[in-house]
DNA sequence: CAAGCTTTTTGCGCCTGCTCAAACACTTTC
DNA sequence: GAAAGTGTTTGAGCAGGCGCAAAAAGCTTG
């Protein structure tokens, strides 16, 4: 059994002030895995076999229709818990996890939930508290999804995606993995005909700086009066 | 200080399998209070003073955004916690909770929370599984609302409406609460006007029978066949 | 029971954004 | 370095559903 060293979950908000012995104890039953690009952590509907810690890399967690259409529902970053299915009560993945970069996550059995939260209670809160945050999130496409038009969502989407996962240039802030005109689309719930349209337009306005599976983008803060702005 | 019986409570899944001592020690913090219809048990943005667990009636949770546009977030039925926002982290509430029905509530404060969970860890766990059943739900709305034509998220809407609230009647399952047509509206992401169109049109089919915020669905499979079947 | 208010219906015109098609550009593979 | 594969752009046409307006239908209040 390989060993897994405790200063790699140390820093995380999830284990924070939690004492050494805790952390040897719950690395215990951990097992290191690599995803390397394009593999899926899990598919959706399969059994909830595990649940997991990011520790390096990217994910998408991705949802399908039953007529086959596909939904992003988030993007993993690390230090992110994921795949808790069985801490929310349910059997199976709802929906597929897919590393978008090379990753690295520590996976525990779905048996080991249980225990670990009997013991370690604070793990349950602070799971309850990322639950809840992506709840929030959840909600928040909702009301942009029903209540604005599409251009002000892909900002919305953009300025999310450079939050999470945003890297300054000299150029301006760039999104530090590869994201296609799809995954825009499907987090915004449009095409990628008009994803693409907009970020021409925005391009031609040297607001953002396209590319293949890339977007730069050049002036922050006009994509945020695009945003939240009013119409002006 | 009045006193609340634990019968109350006893039979709610939140608490199950809990003794009577621990019931009581619950309830010690505990207010019982009333909500006639149309009164606000929390307003989005007001700091988040309680958390609650509704006895009786019904609640409807709204956002507004920044421009005063409204969504439904979700109904709240007897026996649900709600108001949890101190749970997943927040100082205020995210939305506004208004009764739609005569409604009673109990409410504890936000500070009986932390000692709560840690007195009695099932209910972190058990208050982990509703969150995320609620994740689960915004999901499949932003997924019906990304992907879905407005017609058949308005049936998935109202298959959800007889389920959470459905009376059977012998000419059809009512939804036993008053619903507005901008209700529906606001629960699927389109207008009043579409969702009056809609209706109106499946009630010269005889599948529905509307009325002032009323509705009694007639041919539940005919509804299920539009939000699940094939375009047939 | 008349007046007032809220909710619902319906018509009409229009626009946002979707669909389909085709070309183009960039990467990877052999 | 050609070929194949994947991702992006752009045009043209069209329609689903929105916005507005006005009337109708139900409550409810004095």
């Amino acid at each position: 059994m390989s060993h897994i060293d405790r200063s790699l979950i140390a820093e995380l908000p999830l284990f924070a002030d939690m004492p050494a012995a805790a952390l040897d104890d719950i690395l215990h039953e951990a097992r290191s895995l690599r995803y390397p690009k394009g593999k899926a952590v899990f598919q959706q509907n399969e059994e909830a076999h595990s649940f997991f810690v990011l520790l390096h890399g990217r994910l998408r967690v991705t949802q399908v229709t039953a007529d086959g259409q596909q939904i992003v529902v988030r993007f993993v970053g690390p230090g992110e818990i994921f795949g808790v299915a069985q801490a929310i009560g349910r059997k199976d993945y709802p929906g597929t996890a897919t590393a978008v970069t090379d990753s690295i996550a520590l996976a525990w059995p779905a048996s080991a939930w249980q225990p670990m939260i009997a013991r370690y209670p604070q793990l349950a809160s602070r799971t309850l508290q990322t639950v809840g945050g992506r709840l929030q999130d959840a909600h928040s496409r909702l009301r942009e999804i029903s209540t604005e038009q599409v251009e002000r969502r892909v900002a919305r989407a953009l300025l999310r995606l450079t939050h999470q996962a945003g890297r300054k240039t000299p150029e301006g802030v760039l999104v530090d993995f590869p994201v296609t005109r799809q995954d825009i689309a499907e987090l915004t719930g449009t095409t990628l005909y008009t994803v693409s349209r907009i970020l021409s337009a925005w391009e031609s306005n040297g607001w953002v700086e396209g590319g293949r599976q890339r977007i730069l983008v050049r002036d922050p803060h006009r994509i945020f009066l695009l945003a939240e702005g009013d119409g002006t």
